[in-house]
DNA sequence: CCGTCCTTTTAACAATCCTTTAATCTTGAG
DNA sequence: CTCAAGATTAAAGGATTGTTAAAAGGACGG
């Protein structure tokens, strides 16, 4: 599933992010209230997990806008106050369920099955392929010409973004963010070993490179 | 994009370009606040960083400045101090979003994303061309006549400017600006050597010659 | 709690590609 | 024909990327 997590404190929404992933979901994070309504907007999350206080806009606010664009993905509303006003202005809000602050990790994402449940019709594909590369999202394997390749963790989630953006170009610090969840990491070569590792893989051999360097920029997969 | 960078710290400055650069976007800087508000004024960027303390006039000024002149480009206010009544004095003067220094380049990144989305309604397209020549920007890749091309950065950074100013003359000084954000190079022939490097690339081969030369003024691209 | 194994990260070095300078050659205007 | 403007080329030096090895960190079973 494709979640979108709008929350300010950088800790928890890491952690989120990190528990998420681990289940083998994708996940955006917006720091703010500005940046989590444009990037709901389009409306191609499944489910939507949104503090009630934020920077900017609230969390009230937000949902409504979602509402009035007409964006029907659920939404889960975190909030700090354990006050049952909240939840009624919530879901007036037009929120769809209600988690007070502190919570335990197994109820956030037991709720929030619950609630992708309801748009999992619309399903996200469980695999991504170009050429003859194919990553099984649901099994986490690859495999190219038929054979599978072994990849650890890191390898897997960085094949998956490049594959994610096709023939687009990422850069270091877009990967560095997505697949690390690191900010600004201005003198380091962690991607660039780790493209090395994966062009081991999944490059070697192969008469066609999938994985192209753009000198000065970043990296592309695909043609 | 278009962005215009209004800032005194140069190094500062440098980086923000490069790394908006990165993303396959177009940077103007500026040094001091009368340039930035010169420059600015003609309402062609689609977002303008801009730094609170400057030598000239101040940032909330030209920010002031740039609404009583009718320009309403989204603005993005930086200033080393954390406090809330710059927040309010800037938002008082027209600014749309307020980032304290230091910041982390993801979270400028994303600021700037969200204000360049309330305007690209008037969307950037991601390939540029004329006749049979395309600039594929998403994939940083050029074709002429359907065969690819290969580009360095600078080259590509160089017909990406002609392409954007087609049928136009450009002069020696706008390119040295634009496409290596020197302010002023006196006598180089760094420009000549990438045109030459280009029509190798470009033209060669080819009849129509696309990049044409303007003796006493600069280049030309296309008819 | 410990040791082992696998993954992630750092760091150093190598290889490659790009940038820039400068010298020389060509072209076009007057 | 002459001179300035532009074109071309080669070469160095620099920057970027690739690769490898080894250290650090974590997960897991005993």
């Amino acid at each position: 599933m494709y979640f979108l997590v709008i929350e300010d404190e950088r800790r928890l929404a890491q952690v989120v992010r990190k528990v998420l992933e681990e289940e083998g979901h994708t996940v955006d994070v917006a720091h703010d209230g500005e940046d989590g309504l444009a990037m709901a907007m389009d409306g191609s999350h499944d489910v939507i997990v949104l503090d009630v206080l934020l920077p900017g806009i609230d969390g009230f606010e937000i949902c409504r806008r979602l509402r009035a664009g007409g964006v029907d993905t659920p939404v889960l509303l975190l909030t700090a106050l354990d006050a049952v006003e909240d939840r009624v202005r919530g879901l007036d809000a037009g929120a769809d369920d209600y988690l007070p602050k502190p919570f335990a990790f197994q109820e956030l994402l037991a709720r929030l099955r619950a609630l992708g449940r309801r748009r999992v019709q619309a399903r996200e594909p469980d695999r991504l392929k170009t050429d003859d590369l194919v990553l099984d999202l649901r099994r986490r394997r690859a495999e190219r010409a038929g054979k599978t390749i072994e990849l650890s963790p890191k390898e897997f989630a960085l094949l998956e973004f490049l594959l994610r953006n096709e023939g687009r170009v990422v850069t270091r610090s877009q990967i560095l963010d997505h697949v690390w969840g690191y900010d600004y990491s201005p003198d380091s070569n962690l991607v660039d070993v780790y493209v090395t590792y994966l062009r081991r893989k999944v490059d070697r051999g192969h008469d066609r490179r999938l994985i192209r360097t753009v000198r000065g920029s970043g990296y592309a997969l695909g043609d």
